[in-house]
DNA sequence: AACGGATAAATTGCATACAATAAAATATGC
DNA sequence: GCATATTTTATTGTATGCAATTTATCCGTT
């Protein structure tokens, strides 16, 4: 597809270091992003840096407080849910789109992309299983034929993504999760759009709920300056 | 409601007086922003002013073209018919949501907004019908109860405003837009949640299409250095 | 010894200076 | 006379310096 003209620009590159290590974990919720320090680490001056903060402040993936400095977005149990419950009717509206709107080389693709998960899962590899089904949902996304659907789905999939990590674990996420992709794949491929969505609702808020649940049991996690 | 720690930062009062400017027209789709004139003209230096300027970029109301300057974001009419089928169905799960979730103190609130509106219909004052138009809708938004949804709505809608104000003066808008608002204030007192949603998402919907239908008309506006 | 206030240190926010790149203008060759 | 190459100019991107404010430390008082 076509990339776009690809900036040069230092405080993109920053951008894109420090959201990686955002979502990662590297930089856990709650850390505190000096920066002098990010600057002398990363090897450029505080200008970009401050406008890369600027950046993921605005993209919710950290909060800067006034003359206060920023810290990596820690977000509470209670907004988690509010972002789950929308992140289920993106899907859901992309699912909707899809059924109506897929190519038959797109059909292709998230066969393949389905199968590939199934591999993953009987290999019992989660970390190609995780991989492997973001893909699928990025198809999903991708099918809806809606590039600004598309584009909001993935950031709020990518602002989520230092919480999801904490479910990988869960016991037989990979059986249930790609029983549910089953699911979801033949209401596309049949074109059942209202059954399309109903399922990736169901299946993201199955998540959402999982998660909150977790949550609840560990108190808190690393608040750390 | 709850204010917010209220940010002494420049860059960020600058933000909001670009995004003004933006929304309000002054600034229109494709006008060049230059940083240096921006910066004279606000009476700061360029560096608040960049910074704004990344800001209103990562919330798409202006593009930044890597050594190349920013612009007032020029959305083509397909990505807007895009953007609206999106604000449809979030404004449709604002219904949806506002219908199980709303108080008594909103649904007061609400019908009072309604009420307004028909006042400013009777007297045919199109600029007070556009703003309590607005209060009518961000009232649904707040009786989600979500307010990461309530946030994603409003944030659209604003991006969303300085191409609504195109449609303002088309023949009989107020009648029409009354008519309807009268149909979803029913649905949600009603708390008839899927009825809401239904009815907000046409209303959204045919907005779109108006919307779409008058851009096709006039080949292009405003496209100024 | 604990609390409160004053001073000191550190960090953010803004302004300015400089460097790098793209656009414009001018000159040159055919 | 037109197209192309080169210089000039203007604007963006980055670094640094300074002022303002917050946070930490230290000392005095109760």
């Amino acid at each position: 597809m076509g990339n776009k003209p690809r900036t040069i620009r230092r405080s993109e590159q920053m951008s894109d270091q420090i959201e990686e290590r955002i979502v990662t974990g590297v930089y856990p919720p709650g850390m505190r992003l000096d920066e002098t320090e990010l600057a002398a680490g990363l090897g450029v001056s505080r200008t970009p840096i401050r406008e890369a903060l600027i950046q993921l402040s605005s993209a919710g993936l950290v909060e800067i407080r006034p003359r206060r400095g920023a810290i990596v977005a820690d977000i509470g149990p209670q907004r988690l849910c509010e972002m789950f419950e929308v992140m289920a009717e993106l899907e859901a509206m992309c699912g909707r789109l899809a059924a109506r709107r897929i190519t038959e080389a797109e059909q292709r693709a998230l066969s393949d992309a389905h199968q590939a998960c199934e591999e993953a899962r009987d290999a019992n590899d989660a970390d190609s299983y995780y991989r492997l089904n973001e893909e699928f949902h990025y198809l999903i996304y991708a099918a809806s034929h809606n590039g600004f659907l598309e584009e909001q789905t993935v950031a709020l999939h990518r602002r989520l993504r230092p919480y999801r990590r904490l479910q990988l674990r869960v016991r037989d996420r990979m059986s249930t999760s790609f029983a549910e992709h089953a699911g979801i794949l033949e209401a596309i491929l049949t074109e059942q759009s209202e059954l399309s969505a109903e399922r990736l609702r169901a299946h993201v808020v199955v998540q959402g709920q999982r998660f909150a649940d977790l949550v609840a049991s560990l108190p808190m996690l690393g608040s750390r300056s």
